[in-house]
DNA sequence: AATAAATATGAAAATGATTTTCAAATTGGA
DNA sequence: TCCAATTTGAAAATCATTTTCATATTTATT
């Protein structure tokens, strides 16, 4: 079984507050050294097997994490920026479409809990053009 | 500039027969002390920025990268198994569908380039069935 | 409330993947 | 062929992550 206790509290609430991607550094110095390091990097960890976050690794190698905001009654589809790395949850029929469409013809079940999809978001885009 | 190694051909031709993640090690052993660690490290980041392969992470730290075979005319999307960890090249118009309703409802533009969705395929999903 | 068993924590040490360094080798152009 | 730019690879350094283990906390049971 497992205990609750208050570190893992502690960083579920921070990690609720992210809408970008986040590091264990993030996580620990938000912390402020009322969590020690390896049960921050233990807590985490679980919290990935649990689903509530995504763990990610960029080009030069930093390890990184994102916040899947879950809404029971619907799809988990997220869209990630690759300019500003935020988050954006969509709650959509068209994911039930993919997967259906995928499922009959490509003979693929998608895992509608976790599908992270890249791209570009509309502010970034607008930035983009201004420059 | 950019000088043509005998050491990146290699390397690219063994990364060309992958249908599956594979770790740095997979390609390392798989060339038989012919190209030292470091260089392989070194032009498997060069790949993984110029597109050939997408580098991925797992719940237990072990960093893999995936071939993403390109086929110029079409879309590069994929559907890689859960399980077995293949990566399947779909090309099919659903795509550009799912670009064209995201960009108008959801102001967002998907990176056609690089979309990985993760699921079960049809032989996975019949193992775990007659378990 | 006291106790016991299970689980969680954290500091320090160990591990191991990745990066850095630098001298030697290779590449492509003049 | 010669030169400058780039690439290579072995060894050393770095640093994120894991392991270890003694202590603390949690939960269930009296």
């Amino acid at each position: 079984m497992s205990y609750s206790t208050k570190q893992k509290e502690m960083i579920i609430n921070i990690i609720k507050t992210k809408d970008k991607e986040f590091t264990i550094k993030d996580i620990y110095e938000e912390l402020e050294d009322k969590v020690g390091l390896t049960t921050v990097y233990r807590l985490v960890d679980k919290l990935v097997l649990e689903g509530l976050i995504k763990k990610n690794i960029s080009n030069d190698n930093t390890v990184t994490y994102e916040y899947l905001e879950k809404c029971d009654e619907h799809n988990h589809f997220y869209l990630k920026c690759e300019k500003c790395k935020k988050i954006e949850h969509v709650d959509c029929d068209c994911i039930n479409e993919l997967y259906n469409h995928i499922n009959k013809n490509h003979k693929f079940k998608l895992n509608k809990e976790n599908i992270v999809i890249n791209g570009i978001c509309q502010n970034c885009e607008k930035r983009v053009k201004v420059c």
